[in-house]
DNA sequence: TCTGGGGTCCTAGGACCC
DNA sequence: TCTGGGGTCCTAGGACCC
């Protein structure tokens, strides 16, 4: 029995998320910004439809948002992770297994059920569901591989006589739409991998599909052969029913303003691994490796230009934010440089272990603190609670170089505060 | 002046071992 | 003068994704 994946992905969703409680803006041209309010993340389709490109820096379209009137939010990630949970869980009632891929996509797995029903209409009505429920439009593309289901979802959003869903099942339907894509349309060909097929005569995604998997494979690597099985109906990719252990946890910040200062470098540092170590114990865990990097401006040639990275091995594994920040200050003591103006700093953590599976070691020379589970459990459940926040003192209040959020909505769906009051 | 953040996987090359 | 081969493990870096 051959597979069916569906591809349901939700339309510009970070600016569909803020116009769904601004029906003002319901035809007004709206883009969301990144971090910092730095470049352009999402963008509604009048913003589309006036050339604003996905990833733009923010300033160097002032005159256009000025011109047309462009609206644009900082990113309101609380709001959008909100909505994401009530898309996917719709979805979840109407399919047996389904993998949530990002915030605003999931492939899910209708194997089988061509038996039962017709496998258009099915994708037809998951559509209807989520855009009467949520607000939310979506895309669904249905076929024999995950690949193949990606290619498909770009065609229902590409041409509206599709009605947004399309069944891409049929071997001849699919080699009908890979002869109108190019090959950099196709997932896992990116800017790089592109511009070396275009050298090697491959233009189109049909051109892949129809190149000899075991070139591909020598002369660019199994991953890329993978795609070339896909796009010929060959699931290579399963869907992920179980959400994967993380291997990493990184938290990072571009700064509102440069920095010069060690002090306030260590301040943001302390911050980010406040962050990165409640991530951690929120998944029980415990690490034994701490990196830190910074790094200056990478776009001013005025600038000199710093950055540097640094990884230190605990002497057991811990999810204390005290032992990993004090840590993290060592790695920053020797990547530190005065004269520099820093742009960004972060902290990751990797080697992980279960924190109920650690056997301590009884010799080991700095043993685990006294009543550190007890005292990271009560500052996570106080910030948890809506009694406020609790942190290291290491973190300093007033902090200057935190970062922008110029145009940030509401968060309607998250606060009580923020609650849309309809009059 | 101002250009995001958080992930994964694969590969090449060096160190080291027998 | 002649100087093997095969294996593992680790890391840095590259490529991709949203």
């Amino acid at each position: 029995m051959s597979s069916i994946f569906a591809l349901v992905d939700c339309n510009n969703f970070y600016a569909s998320c803020e116009k769904l409680f601004r029906p003002d803006l319901k035809h007004r041209p709206v883009v969301v910004l990144s971090n910092n309010d730095g470049c352009v993340v999402a963008r509604s389709k009048e913003a589309k439809a006036l050339g604003i490109k996905m990833g733009v820096p923010v300033f160097q379209i002032r005159d256009q948002i000025e011109q047309h009137n462009i609206v644009c939010f900082s990113s309101n990630y609380a709001l959008y992770a909100d909505l994401s949970q009530r898309v996917m869980s719709l979805l979840e009632e109407e399919a047996p297994y389904v993998e949530i891929y990002s915030i605003d996509e999931a492939f899910l797995d209708l194997t089988g059920l061509d038996g039962c029903v017709d496998i258009l209409s099915f994708g037809q009505h998951l559509k209807a569901k989520v855009d009467q429920c949520t607000g939310i439009t979506v895309g669904v593309g249905i076929a024999p591989t995950k690949t193949l289901a990606k290619l498909a979802n770009h065609a229902a959003k590409t041409y509206p006589a599709t009605g947004s869903v399309v069944n891409l099942m049929e071997r001849d339907r699919q080699r009908r739409l890979l002869a109108l894509l190019d090959v950099s349309d196709v997932w896992g060909v990116g800017r790089r991998l592109s511009k070396r097929l275009y050298e090697r005569g491959i233009y189109t995604a049909l051109d892949l599909a129809d190149a000899n998997s075991k070139v591909i494979r020598s002369e660019f690597s199994v991953v890329l052969e993978r795609t070339v099985q896909e796009l010929n109906g060959v699931s290579c990719i399963a869907l992920e029913d179980a959400v994967p252990v993380k291997q990493q946890i990184v938290c990072s910040r571009s700064f509102g303003t440069r920095i010069i200062e060690k002090e306030a470098l260590k301040e943001a540092i302390a911050k980010y691994m406040g962050r990165a170590a409640e991530k951690l114990r929120s998944e029980q865990r415990l690490a034994r490796v701490v990196q830190v990097f910074i790094r200056t401006g990478a776009f001013n040639p005025n600038d000199t230009y710093y950055t540097n990275a640094l990884t230190i091995e605990l002497s057991h594994p811990t999810n204390d934010s005290r032992d990993l920040l004090k840590a993290a200050y060592e790695v920053l003591e020797k990547l530190y440089r005065p004269g520099y103006r820093y742009a960004k700093a972060g902290v990751m953590l990797t080697d992980f272990y279960e924190h109920h599976a650690y056997q301590q070691d009884m010799f080991q020379a700095d043993p685990v603190r006294k009543g550190s589970k007890a005292l990271m459990e009560v500052i996570d459940n106080i910030n948890h609670s809506r009694l406020g926040k609790v942190f290291l003192a290491a973190q300093g209040t007033s902090t200057p170089w935190s970062m922008k959020r110029e145009h940030l909505s509401p968060a309607y769906t998250t606060q009580w505060s923020d609650l849309p009051i309809v009059r």
